[in-house]
DNA sequence: TGTACATCAGTGAACGCGCGTTCACTGATGTAC
DNA sequence: TGTACATCAGTGAACGCGCGTTCACTGATGTAC
């Protein structure tokens, strides 16, 4: 139809966004170009106009959102600290949240493309891999700077597992949040507590300031199917 | 062609099985019916035979996937323990394995389908739900028994950030085992790290004994594409 | 126990459908003169 | 600055293909007598 290239660009990112939120919902084997373009809002056909093909456009899709992920994650690490926070504790507070649990179409790039990542190009593993070390980086950071008498090795493991916990919970919660949201609770709860309160011992009174999780019995049944 | 009711059962315990390989290597809508038919030694038409639909397949893949994971836990479990051996860190050790890691399409159940079940109907998120929970509880036996001073309620969200921790870790160890293998074992060697020597100090000096975990160092750049 | 027949797990072709991709065409944008 | 033309992002129909599902058919199994 006649278009500027400015607005030709424009629309290429719509259609990345577009695509990232549904590639998140209905995983990339489960929604199609036709859906993604009308999702952007233009026809089929256009779609190779902007990218060689569906891989392409994944593997752009998993470079793009990894590498907000790791601008919001440094925002958001410095931003102010309210009275009684620590900046991972402040973290997992977001991150362990009712709120991003129920999110998929936005929230934590990592959580929700790695089940789709291992199933995609070299490519995309690539952006993916370097996406999450740049992660890891920083998060090694704040442990550092909350645990100073740590050794780099340990502060990178402890940054690393501490992520995985919280990746691990997320997930979990994510995978029995609509059959079972009590369980779903209870996984984001008990992250919460343990992150925060539990392991890391010398992290110190502060982040116990943050409320206590809340209190959640384990069924050992499922709930009525009906 | 003419079989057995004895042999058409174990002819659909074999589709069960294919499909449930297929469906954690390439995601339930990463694969058709006829492959998986394909691969069970079959052809395509017999599949309405033994189950309704595919996600009336995906639902029973789900419950009995989780099913026998649940019988292997309780069955490791119960092995007996070599010198020096706990029965968590045991877990620990075959959970964030190179084996276990680099195998999806046996080993955990969990972390294979807890993508895939999110999109699937209420009959596969309620197994899967049921399975977890049930999984759970067997972890929390295991962290009862090993520090016994542990208050119910305790021992539940230790044996849940646990898991989480465990699933997060194999998570994203393979999510980045094939662009980046470096990342993928520190992952794995922090995690064993963290459970099987950190947090829980109570645990005592017995677990430090299954060795330390592999020296990696963490590369700031992701390697050469090449 | 033998015979006649119903059952039903198997085959393989076919169904409609939506997929990823290609294509001819349109017409405003952007460029050359 | 004005005119002529190339570019290319957009449209929408079409391509072949594999999907999930259906179907008519086969023939050994299992049952009724």
């Amino acid at each position: 139809m006649g278009v500027s290239k400015q607005q030709a660009a424009e629309n290429r990112r719509t259609i990345l966004e577009a695509s990232e939120k549904l590639f998140r919902e209905h995983g990339i084997d489960g929604i199609g170009l036709s859906a993604l373009m009308k999702a952007a809002g233009f026809t089929q056909g256009g779609f190779y106009n902007h990218f060689a093909s569906k891989e392409a456009l994944a593997a752009e899709v998993v470079a793009t959102a990894m590498a907000r992920a790791n601008a919001d994650l440094k925002a958001a690490v410095a931003a102010p600290l309210a009275a009684g926070q620590t900046r991972l504790g402040r973290q997992v507070d977001y991150y362990l949240s009712n709120t991003h649990c129920s999110d998929v179409g936005q929230g934590c790039a990592v959580a929700a493309l790695s089940a789709e990542v291992r199933r995609l190009g070299g490519e995309a593993q690539m952006h993916f891999a370097a996406g999450l070390r740049e992660m890891i980086g920083t998060l090694v950071g704040l442990v550092a700077e909350q645990q100073p008498d740590l050794g780099a090795e340990a502060a990178r493991e402890h940054a690393i597992a501490f992520y995985c916990e919280m990746v691990g919970a997320l997930f979990l919660a994510r995978a029995v949040a609509e059959a079972d949201p009590n369980l779903a609770e209870m996984i984001l709860a008990s992250g919460r507590h343990a992150l925060i309160h539990g392991k890391k011992e010398g992290q110190g009174s502060a982040l116990d300031k943050l409320g206590p999780s809340r209190d959640c019995v384990l069924r050992t049944t499922a709930p009525d199917p009906g």
